[in-house]
RNA sequence: GCGCCUGUAGCUCAGUCGGAUAGAGCAACUGCCUUCUAAGCAGUCGGCCCGGGGUUCGAAUCCCUGCAGGCGCGCCA
């Protein structure tokens, strides 16, 4: 990050020089083959037209300016069609040490959000059962998402918006006293629609132990204690379920209050002022089409009752009403259909399409042994996220639902995620730093004089290829974040980390670091462990995931 | 029929704003434990980036088109 935001400078200014324009196409990266140097620039293949001259006479140019302004470059190259390949001096890499040891757990962070008003809201399931594990990939994504932005300098809140107003709560309700009547042994009639769970059948235990005279009332007035009760038991579940999943949301947003203050009528009358809505066949209807729905949608039905839509509309308005300047959504992508009448929504109530944004997570396939198991939340047969994490640990589940961009489909093997081996990458990781650790303690144990407190005076003797490629690893650290943070991509993270374990392992069988030549050396070495560590750590944090000081 | 997602090594997948000779893990094969954790390391093998056009200095990436797989197209939520 550093090194290229000096870079850009010094284009920026040799350019001006030469009397050119700087192109936003001219991008920087590391170089093809890390021999080449440490980074790679595209300038003169761009500029060549514009200056009239062969790209590669044009980056000779180049490359004879920058070395000649700067002393922290120890060399360019001219490789290609025109590319610059620079490589810094070792000290200027050095210096990363002391820059993470200084920032701590805030390494990596930066402002390229600019404090930008964002919400994350995710998981947001329905509360008529306990959270499965489609939903645990959901809350990984959402929660690291909403870490990663933070960490890049965002304002985000996030957010669980619970369904407690619709259809299904009133299945709920109607599921649980019908169990509450089979459990006292009165006669029961089984619709098509309800919920099978035997959870169903503990919470109506637990409701006739709290109203004995439950049944006595009339169906109407039973099956709304029953779905009150059933609804706090569950959402309570559900809360637990996250918080072991190192999950938390800032707030609980409740659908009937909406419905309550007014938000929908709000609504309904801002797309009629502006000519958005309109009735036929007794219901009322959204023209979603103006803004490129494939059909309008219904509001209100000719019942009289609300559509889903409706409520969504107030509540993504109420997003705006609290000041939030974008609002990600994590869906799951059976719903993806929804996205465009949304969009219209948002355009509807005068809001930049760009300020709303979703993440489709794909479908997991849960796995045994390369088999897959089935779950159907209504037949009552399913894995719960909390088996799952009772099964393979937080830790290892949230890893395996962000080593996968959200398009792609997961497959969640429940013996593979459990395995201890390399086929399983968390471990790898938390390995990484957990080998650190141990040398640190072993440093401590030896001599404590080692892993005193220096201001970077030893830097100088890491000059091992390992050593470097994990400085300049370290060192991207923080664009990493920001541009996971722009593209709402955690798994970026989960990659980067696994490169630089592999670095760090790599270097730990190359390099002896308490049997070095001389203590400056071993005092050297930890305190560059000591800023890997760190790095590993904040890296590991932002995907929820532990890191150990042993394993 | 329409829309969205996906198609990259034998397998599972990365590939950011269009950049050089497309990467990693697994599997297979060859080495490395008297030295800080072998849960590890070093190396070999492995490619028509689904096919066909186009855009340009330059395409896995953007556009058009075809094929294959997944999902969605309610006055359900």
């Amino acid at each position: 990050m550093r090194a290229k935001v000096l870079l850009v400078q010094q284009l920026k200014e040799i350019v001006a020089e030469m009397g050119l324009e700087w192109s936003e196409k001219i991008t920087l990266e590391p170089p093809k083959d890390k021999q080449f140097g440490d980074l790679a620039v595209n300038v003169a293949m761009i500029l060549a037209k514009q200056a009239g001259q062969p790209p590669r006479a044009l980056a000779e140019t180049f490359a004879a300016r920058l070395k000649a302004g700067d002393s922290r470059i120890k060399a360019v190259e001219v490789a290609g069609p025109g590319f610059l390949n620079i490589t810094y001096s070792e000290a200027f890499w050095q210096q990363t040490v002391q820059l993470v040891l200084r920032s701590g757990a805030a390494y990596g962070c930066s402002d390229s959000g600019k404090g930008k008003k964002v919400q994350v809201e995710f998981v947001s399931a329905n509360p008529t059962g306990p959270l499965h594990i489609g939903h645990g990939r959901g809350a990984a994504v959402g929660d690291s998402t909403a870490r990663v932005m933070r960490a890049a300098g965002y304002d985000v809140r996030t957010e669980y918006y619970i369904n407690d107003a619709g259809k299904q709560m009133r299945i709920l309700g109607y599921s649980v006293w019908l169990r509450a009547l089979e459990l006292e042994k009165r006669p029961v009639e089984w619709p098509e629609d309800w919920y099978r769970g035997q959870y169903i059948v503990d919470i109506a235990k637990e409701v006739l132990a709290k109203h004995p005279g439950l049944l006595d009332k009339t169906p109407e007035e039973a099956q709304d204690i029953c779905f009150e009760y059933a609804m706090s038991n569950i959402l309570e579940g559900i809360k637990a379920d996250l918080k072991a999943f190192n999950v938390a949301h800032e707030v609980w947003f409740s659908e009937r209050t909406l419905v309550q203050d007014g938000s929908v009528d709000k609504a309904f009358a801002l797309l009629a002022d502006n000519g958005y809505s309109y009735e036929r066949d007794g219901a009322l209807w959204f023209k979603t089409t103006e803004f490129g729905d494939d059909l309008d949608r219904v509001l209100r039905k000719s019942d009289g009752s609300l559509t889903y839509f409706a409520s969504d509309i107030a509540y993504h308005s109420n997003k705006y009403d609290r000041g939030f300047e974008l609002l990600v959504d994590v869906w799951g992508a059976d719903h993806h259909g929804y996205i465009p009448r949304l969009r219209a929504a948002v355009q509807a109530l005068g809001k930049p399409v760009d300020s709303f944004d979703v993440i489709l997570i794909q479908l997991v396939n849960l796995m045994e042994n390369g088999k897959q198991i089935a779950m159907s939340t209504r037949k009552g047969q399913f894995e719960t996220l909390a088996d799952v994490i009772k099964e393979v640990g937080s830790d290892a589940a949230r890893f395996m639902f962000l080593s996968r961009k959200s398009d792609s489909p997961l497959d969640f093997d429940l013996e593979l995620v459990k395995q201890r081996t390399m086929d399983n990458p968390v471990y790898y990781v938390q390995y990484a730093h957990a080998r650190i650790c141990a040398i640190l303690r072993r440093a401590e144990e030896k001599n404590p004089e080692l892993t005193k407190e220096n201001s970077g005076e030893f830097s100088k003797y890491l000059v091992h290829k390992a050593e470097l490629d994990l400085l300049r690893r370290a060192d991207a650290f923080s664009e990493l974040i920001a541009t996971s943070a722009a593209h709402l991509a955690p798994h970026h993270i989960s990659y980067y980390l696994q490169d630089m374990a592999r670095e760090l392992h790599a270097y730990y069988a190359a390099v002896q670091v308490l049997n070095a030549e001389n203590d400056d050396i071993v005092t050297a070495r930890l305190t560059f462990l000591k800023a890997i560590a760190q790095v590993l750590k904040n890296g590991l944090t932002l995907l929820g995931v532990s890191a150990p000081e042993s394993m």
